[in-house]
DNA sequence: TCAATAAATGACCGATCGGTCATATCTATA
DNA sequence: TATAGATATGACCGATCGGTCATTTATTGA
């Protein structure tokens, strides 16, 4: 990797939290001067604009959330406990597996009527994300853990949905009460079908 | 009503869904004098800075969505048919409630690190929607409708949550196929409970 | 080792940001 | 209807925005 790879990577490292928390446009480039500590012309030997970066960081935070949810999720062989390691990564919101929180959220929302590309990137992820879920039920039900006759991809929607919303909950009153509320029901709904 | 007052809610009300989509730094308040045919120094006259008109108008959007779920409950009497319009409205993210979509979604994920007075704003609101959906079932119970043993607490979180990460899911994929889901299973959930 | 190339600097650019204010115009009431 | 106070105007302010570029410094490969 060159010095030039490994300063456009230090660039996206350290200002992905800042995007993540102060949102894309309200985060300006002096901003990014300040966390990775380089000039103004540097960032721009790195970045064409602002918008090639924003869409890198993005794409890192993105990466940084689905590799730190495979992560806890492949510490378990189980179908049954996989779906319950996912249900508790986001069981705190004052401990969020990306800081700034759910960056599917805080982008998707940002982007939804403002940028398209970035909408697109968050549409692939959330898309991505239940696909997860689907791909370890149909698992779970070949392997026998799980019944046949279950509804997948209906749950995997849900299941997104209700954690999604449940982080949106946590976020904004800064109470985790209903996330627990909405983990403890999931896990009863996995567990109903069990073989 | 003296003719300021009607020139700050008009104000309110011509930048509503302009700060409900763009965000509330990266609208301008060169855009709010797009949009009301204002000169600067008038917007000034009844606001005193860019923060107290942000306040005013997050107010007037969460209120505008709480008159609009109201209207719509309000047109039923029975509780399970109130629940059921409740879904209803969130059908459609294409053509929500709001223009601009969900203002506790916009603006919570948008203010829970950035900005505590709307963080506070949006999450008394978040409450008194969860607390609306408890109201509905109480009734519900008190009338004989549903069944007593409901654990209706539990119920309003989750179906908060569903909604909300519902409505995510559809203006981030621009696709409604997920939000018919949850909400199909919602009135599933409901239904269950019917005496 | 050294020359060609890549990376980093910081002064500088025009545009736009939120906000001010002297002035002009309109409204409401005595 | 006269006038005091409310409302509206738009030029103007300093700060900050994203972005550029000539120059300097560091890296890299022959």
């Amino acid at each position: 990797m060159t010095k030039g790879e490994q300063t456009r990577e230090m660039i996206i490292e350290r200002s992905a939290a800042l995007f993540n928390k102060k949102g894309m446009a309200a985060t300006a480039m002096s901003d990014v001067m300040d966390v990775t500590g380089l000039s103004k012309g540097s960032l721009y030997v790195h970045f064409d604009n602002k918008d090639v970066l924003v869409e890198a960081v993005v794409d890192y935070n993105l990466a940084l959330l689905e590799q730190r949810t495979l992560m806890a999720i492949n510490k378990f062989d189980n179908p049954k406990d996989k779906l319950f390691a996912y249900i508790d990564i986001n069981r705190n919101s004052l401990n969020p597996p990306v800081e700034g929180g759910c960056p599917m959220l805080n982008f998707g929302m940002e982007a939804d009527d403002q940028n398209e590309v970035v909408r697109e990137k968050v549409a692939g992820q959330v898309n991505k994300t239940q696909q997860m879920i689907v791909d370890i039920i149909t698992q779970g039900i070949r392997q026998g853990v799980f019944k046949a006759d279950w509804d997948y991809k209906e749950f995997a929607a849900l299941m997104f949905a209700m954690i999604e919303g449940g982080v949106m909950i946590s976020r904004t009153t800064r109470k985790n009460d209903k996330t627990m509320i909405i983990n403890r029901t999931l896990k009863k709904m996995i567990e109903a079908q069990l073989c």
